[in-house]
DNA sequence: GCCATGCTTCTACGCAATGTAGAACCTTGG
DNA sequence: CCAAGGTTCTACATTGCGTAGAAGCATGGC
Protein backbone atom coordinates (compact mmCIF):
# COMPACT_ATOMS: atom_id res chain seq x y z
CA UNK A 1 0.00 0.00 0.00
CA UNK A 2 0.87 3.41 0.14
CA UNK A 3 2.67 4.84 3.47
CA UNK A 4 5.49 6.48 2.90
CA UNK A 5 8.91 6.77 4.93
CA UNK A 6 10.13 10.52 5.62
CA UNK A 7 12.27 9.96 2.89
CA UNK A 8 10.97 8.46 0.77
CA UNK A 9 8.38 11.03 0.86
CA UNK A 10 10.79 13.79 -0.19
CA UNK A 11 12.33 12.26 -3.18
CA UNK A 12 8.71 11.73 -4.51
CA UNK A 13 8.02 15.60 -3.51
CA UNK A 14 11.16 16.32 -5.59
CA UNK A 15 10.18 13.87 -8.66
CA UNK A 16 6.74 15.77 -8.76
CA UNK A 17 8.35 19.19 -8.21
CA UNK A 18 10.74 18.39 -11.73
CA UNK A 19 8.72 16.33 -13.45
CA UNK A 20 11.52 15.23 -15.74
CA UNK A 21 13.16 11.69 -15.23
CA UNK A 22 16.32 12.84 -13.30
CA UNK A 23 19.47 10.78 -12.15
CA UNK A 24 20.20 9.20 -8.83
CA UNK A 25 23.26 11.74 -8.26
CA UNK A 26 20.80 14.55 -9.48
CA UNK A 27 18.52 13.64 -7.42
CA UNK A 28 21.12 13.58 -4.43
CA UNK A 29 22.22 16.72 -5.04
CA UNK A 30 19.12 18.33 -5.10
CA UNK A 31 18.36 17.10 -1.62
CA UNK A 32 21.86 18.35 -0.49
CA UNK A 33 20.72 21.64 -1.56
CA UNK A 34 17.49 21.73 -0.71
CA UNK A 35 16.79 24.70 1.21
CA UNK A 36 16.11 24.35 5.01
CA UNK A 37 13.16 22.55 3.97
CA UNK A 38 11.07 21.04 7.29
CA UNK A 39 13.47 17.94 6.68
CA UNK A 40 16.91 19.30 5.23
CA UNK A 41 17.82 15.57 4.54
CA UNK A 42 21.55 16.29 3.31
CA UNK A 43 24.77 15.08 2.12
CA UNK A 44 23.27 11.50 1.12
CA UNK A 45 25.45 8.64 -0.15
CA UNK A 46 24.29 8.12 -3.56
CA UNK A 47 23.49 4.79 -2.81
CA UNK A 48 20.93 5.57 -0.18
CA UNK A 49 19.40 7.41 -3.02
CA UNK A 50 19.44 4.57 -5.22
CA UNK A 51 17.96 2.45 -2.28
CA UNK A 52 14.87 4.16 -1.88
CA UNK A 53 14.37 4.64 -5.82
CA UNK A 54 14.19 1.10 -5.80
CA UNK A 55 11.66 0.92 -3.10
CA UNK A 56 9.49 3.26 -4.71
CA UNK A 57 10.00 1.13 -7.62
CA UNK A 58 8.92 -1.53 -5.94
CA UNK A 59 5.96 -0.11 -4.83
CA UNK A 60 4.90 1.63 -8.16
CA UNK A 61 5.58 5.10 -7.49
CA UNK A 62 8.16 5.27 -9.55
CA UNK A 63 9.13 4.26 -12.79
CA UNK A 64 12.85 3.87 -14.17
CA UNK A 65 14.41 4.35 -17.25
CA UNK A 66 16.39 1.06 -17.78
CA UNK A 67 18.01 1.48 -21.36
CA UNK A 68 19.74 4.53 -20.64
CA UNK A 69 23.50 4.19 -18.79
CA UNK A 70 22.89 6.26 -15.71
CA UNK A 71 19.33 5.31 -15.36
CA UNK A 72 16.42 7.64 -14.63
CA UNK A 73 13.46 7.59 -12.47
CA UNK A 74 10.40 9.64 -12.66
CA UNK A 75 7.08 9.51 -10.59
CA UNK A 76 4.29 7.29 -12.39
CA UNK A 77 1.80 9.47 -11.42
CA UNK A 78 1.51 13.06 -10.96
CA UNK A 79 1.32 14.28 -7.92
CA UNK A 80 -2.32 15.34 -7.83
CA UNK A 81 -3.91 11.63 -8.78
CA UNK A 82 -1.71 9.88 -6.19
CA UNK A 83 -2.80 12.44 -3.46
CA UNK A 84 -6.59 11.95 -4.76
CA UNK A 85 -6.09 8.07 -5.10
CA UNK A 86 -4.72 8.20 -1.50
CA UNK A 87 -7.85 9.90 -0.10
CA UNK A 88 -9.90 7.80 -2.47
CA UNK A 89 -8.44 5.01 -0.36
CA UNK A 90 -8.86 6.54 2.97
CA UNK A 91 -12.47 6.90 2.14
CA UNK A 92 -13.38 3.47 0.44
CA UNK A 93 -12.46 1.61 4.41
CA UNK A 94 -15.48 3.55 5.65
CA UNK A 95 -18.94 1.83 5.48
CA UNK A 96 -20.23 5.21 5.90
CA UNK A 97 -19.54 7.16 2.98
CA UNK A 98 -21.77 9.62 2.72
CA UNK A 99 -21.44 10.77 6.53
CA UNK A 100 -17.85 10.96 6.14
CA UNK A 101 -17.79 13.34 2.77
CA UNK A 102 -20.34 15.21 5.13
CA UNK A 103 -17.72 15.75 7.72
CA UNK A 104 -15.39 16.24 5.59
CA UNK A 105 -16.82 19.46 3.61
CA UNK A 106 -16.65 20.90 6.85
CA UNK A 107 -12.68 21.05 6.82
CA UNK A 108 -12.62 22.65 3.00
CA UNK A 109 -12.27 26.31 2.37
CA UNK A 110 -15.22 28.89 0.85
CA UNK A 111 -13.09 29.08 -2.30
CA UNK A 112 -12.29 25.43 -2.36
CA UNK A 113 -16.00 24.55 -2.18
CA UNK A 114 -16.94 26.93 -4.64
CA UNK A 115 -14.31 24.84 -6.96
CA UNK A 116 -16.45 21.63 -5.99
CA UNK A 117 -20.06 23.10 -6.55
CA UNK A 118 -18.60 24.42 -10.56
CA UNK A 119 -16.96 20.89 -11.26
CA UNK A 120 -20.24 18.97 -9.91
CA UNK A 121 -22.73 21.82 -11.44
CA UNK A 122 -21.77 20.78 -15.12
CA UNK A 123 -22.50 16.71 -15.18
CA UNK B 1 -0.18 10.88 13.17
CA UNK B 2 -2.71 8.44 11.82
CA UNK B 3 -1.06 5.14 10.35
CA UNK B 4 -2.76 2.20 12.27
CA UNK B 5 -1.65 -1.39 12.17
CA UNK B 6 -4.11 -4.27 11.74
CA UNK B 7 -5.19 -4.62 15.07
CA UNK B 8 -5.54 -1.65 16.24
CA UNK B 9 -7.55 -1.19 13.71
CA UNK B 10 -10.00 -3.92 14.26
CA UNK B 11 -9.61 -2.63 18.08
CA UNK B 12 -11.45 1.13 16.67
CA UNK B 13 -13.62 -0.63 14.46
CA UNK B 14 -15.44 -2.27 17.46
CA UNK B 15 -14.91 1.08 19.46
CA UNK B 16 -17.18 2.58 17.18
CA UNK B 17 -18.82 -0.14 16.30
CA UNK B 18 -20.26 -0.19 20.40
CA UNK B 19 -19.99 3.31 20.94
CA UNK B 20 -20.19 2.61 24.55
CA UNK B 21 -16.97 2.57 26.58
CA UNK B 22 -16.00 -1.41 27.26
CA UNK B 23 -13.54 -2.62 29.33
CA UNK B 24 -10.42 -4.79 27.68
CA UNK B 25 -12.32 -7.78 28.86
CA UNK B 26 -14.77 -7.44 27.28
CA UNK B 27 -12.56 -6.07 23.69
CA UNK B 28 -10.76 -9.41 24.00
CA UNK B 29 -14.05 -11.57 24.06
CA UNK B 30 -15.76 -9.64 21.21
CA UNK B 31 -12.64 -9.88 19.27
CA UNK B 32 -12.68 -14.02 19.64
CA UNK B 33 -15.87 -13.80 18.88
CA UNK B 34 -15.88 -11.72 15.99
CA UNK B 35 -17.57 -13.74 13.32
CA UNK B 36 -14.91 -14.71 9.95
CA UNK B 37 -13.61 -11.37 9.13
CA UNK B 38 -10.88 -10.62 7.12
CA UNK B 39 -9.28 -10.47 10.04
CA UNK B 40 -10.03 -12.97 12.62
CA UNK B 41 -7.74 -11.99 15.28
CA UNK B 42 -8.76 -15.14 18.05
CA UNK B 43 -7.76 -15.73 21.71
CA UNK B 44 -5.49 -12.60 22.73
CA UNK B 45 -4.95 -12.36 26.00
CA UNK B 46 -5.91 -9.21 27.79
CA UNK B 47 -2.54 -7.57 28.28
CA UNK B 48 -1.94 -7.71 24.87
CA UNK B 49 -5.62 -5.65 24.17
CA UNK B 50 -4.34 -3.55 27.19
CA UNK B 51 -1.37 -2.66 25.21
CA UNK B 52 -2.65 -1.70 21.99
CA UNK B 53 -5.66 -0.02 23.81
CA UNK B 54 -2.46 2.08 25.71
CA UNK B 55 -0.67 3.24 22.63
CA UNK B 56 -4.75 4.21 21.07
CA UNK B 57 -4.66 6.81 23.63
CA UNK B 58 -1.42 7.50 23.02
CA UNK B 59 -2.12 8.52 19.84
CA UNK B 60 -5.12 10.18 20.61
CA UNK B 61 -8.10 8.19 19.25
CA UNK B 62 -9.20 6.50 22.76
CA UNK B 63 -9.69 7.71 26.09
CA UNK B 64 -9.69 5.95 29.03
CA UNK B 65 -11.81 6.40 32.55
CA UNK B 66 -8.84 6.04 34.64
CA UNK B 67 -11.36 5.95 37.51
CA UNK B 68 -13.68 2.95 37.32
CA UNK B 69 -11.86 0.04 38.27
CA UNK B 70 -11.92 -1.60 35.49
CA UNK B 71 -10.90 0.74 33.17
CA UNK B 72 -13.02 1.67 30.15
CA UNK B 73 -12.22 2.32 26.77
CA UNK B 74 -14.32 4.57 24.21
CA UNK B 75 -13.22 6.12 20.57
CA UNK B 76 -12.42 9.92 20.77
CA UNK B 77 -14.05 10.97 17.55
CA UNK B 78 -16.60 9.24 15.72
CA UNK B 79 -15.34 6.94 12.42
CA UNK B 80 -16.65 9.22 10.49
CA UNK B 81 -15.20 12.19 11.77
CA UNK B 82 -12.32 10.69 12.22
CA UNK B 83 -12.17 9.13 8.47
CA UNK B 84 -13.04 13.03 7.34
CA UNK B 85 -10.00 14.16 9.59
CA UNK B 86 -7.86 11.57 8.03
CA UNK B 87 -8.85 12.49 4.44
CA UNK B 88 -8.54 16.21 5.35
CA UNK B 89 -4.61 15.63 6.48
CA UNK B 90 -4.12 13.87 3.39
CA UNK B 91 -5.42 16.59 1.15
CA UNK B 92 -3.40 19.07 3.71
CA UNK B 93 0.14 17.52 2.45
CA UNK B 94 -0.76 19.00 -0.99
CA UNK B 95 0.17 22.28 -2.88
CA UNK B 96 -2.39 22.09 -5.09
CA UNK B 97 -5.35 21.35 -3.22
CA UNK B 98 -8.28 22.58 -6.21
CA UNK B 99 -5.98 20.01 -8.31
CA UNK B 100 -6.75 17.59 -6.16
CA UNK B 101 -9.83 17.85 -5.09
CA UNK B 102 -10.58 17.68 -9.32
CA UNK B 103 -9.36 14.39 -9.04
CA UNK B 104 -10.80 13.69 -6.59
CA UNK B 105 -14.24 14.17 -7.81
CA UNK B 106 -13.56 11.65 -10.32
CA UNK B 107 -13.37 8.66 -8.02
CA UNK B 108 -16.64 9.11 -6.14
CA UNK B 109 -20.18 7.64 -7.10
CA UNK B 110 -22.93 9.00 -8.96
CA UNK B 111 -25.12 8.93 -5.70
CA UNK B 112 -22.02 10.61 -4.03
CA UNK B 113 -21.36 13.28 -6.25
CA UNK B 114 -25.57 13.79 -5.38
CA UNK B 115 -25.04 13.96 -2.32
CA UNK B 116 -22.13 16.50 -2.26
CA UNK B 117 -24.09 18.98 -4.05
CA UNK B 118 -26.87 18.44 -2.42
CA UNK B 119 -24.54 19.67 1.04
CA UNK B 120 -22.89 22.17 -1.15
CA UNK B 121 -25.90 23.49 -2.41
CA UNK B 122 -26.47 27.04 -0.85
CA UNK B 123 -24.01 28.08 1.29
C1' DG C 1 -6.74 -5.83 59.05
C1' DC C 2 -5.20 -9.20 55.51
C1' DC C 3 -5.13 -11.44 51.42
C1' DA C 4 -6.62 -13.56 47.19
C1' DT C 5 -8.18 -12.17 42.90
C1' DG C 6 -8.46 -9.36 39.22
C1' DC C 7 -6.54 -5.11 36.89
C1' DT C 8 -2.87 -2.45 35.28
C1' DT C 9 1.79 -1.41 34.11
C1' DC C 10 6.57 -2.82 32.80
C1' DT C 11 9.46 -5.17 30.16
C1' DA C 12 10.51 -7.87 26.32
C1' DC C 13 10.86 -10.32 22.01
C1' DG C 14 10.04 -11.17 16.95
C1' DC C 15 9.07 -9.20 12.60
C1' DA C 16 8.61 -5.85 9.00
C1' DA C 17 9.54 -1.25 7.11
C1' DT C 18 12.71 2.46 6.56
C1' DG C 19 17.15 5.20 6.62
C1' DT C 20 21.58 4.58 5.58
C1' DA C 21 25.56 2.97 3.17
C1' DG C 22 29.78 -0.15 2.09
C1' DA C 23 31.21 -3.94 -0.97
C1' DA C 24 30.93 -6.23 -4.94
C1' DC C 25 29.58 -6.46 -9.58
C1' DC C 26 28.87 -4.64 -14.33
C1' DT C 27 29.41 -1.75 -18.53
C1' DT C 28 31.42 1.31 -21.69
C1' DG C 29 34.43 5.20 -23.45
C1' DG C 30 39.02 5.96 -24.37
C1' DC D 1 41.16 -3.95 -22.21
C1' DC D 2 40.78 -1.22 -18.16
C1' DA D 3 39.53 2.69 -15.22
C1' DA D 4 35.62 5.22 -13.83
C1' DG D 5 31.19 5.59 -12.90
C1' DG D 6 26.75 3.26 -12.22
C1' DT D 7 23.98 -0.52 -10.28
C1' DT D 8 22.88 -4.30 -7.28
C1' DC D 9 23.69 -6.97 -2.90
C1' DT D 10 24.05 -7.25 1.61
C1' DA D 11 23.83 -5.34 6.06
C1' DC D 12 22.94 -2.87 10.24
C1' DA D 13 20.34 0.44 13.32
C1' DT D 14 15.90 2.26 14.52
C1' DT D 15 11.14 2.26 15.03
C1' DG D 16 6.35 0.60 15.01
C1' DC D 17 3.31 -3.10 15.85
C1' DG D 18 1.63 -7.81 17.51
C1' DT D 19 2.00 -10.40 21.28
C1' DA D 20 2.34 -11.56 25.97
C1' DG D 21 4.70 -12.88 30.66
C1' DA D 22 6.00 -10.87 35.08
C1' DA D 23 5.54 -7.78 38.45
C1' DG D 24 2.98 -4.23 40.84
C1' DC D 25 -1.44 -2.53 42.85
C1' DA D 26 -6.11 -2.10 44.75
C1' DT D 27 -10.36 -3.86 46.84
C1' DG D 28 -14.06 -7.06 48.38
C1' DG D 29 -14.74 -10.66 51.50
C1' DC D 30 -13.36 -12.99 55.61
Amino acid sequence: MATLGELERTVMDMLWETGEAVTANMLRDKLAQSPEGPQAHKELAVTTVLTVLSRLEKKGLVDRERDTRPHRYQAVTSREDHTAELMHQVLGSAPDREAVLARFLGTVSDGEAATLRKLLGRN
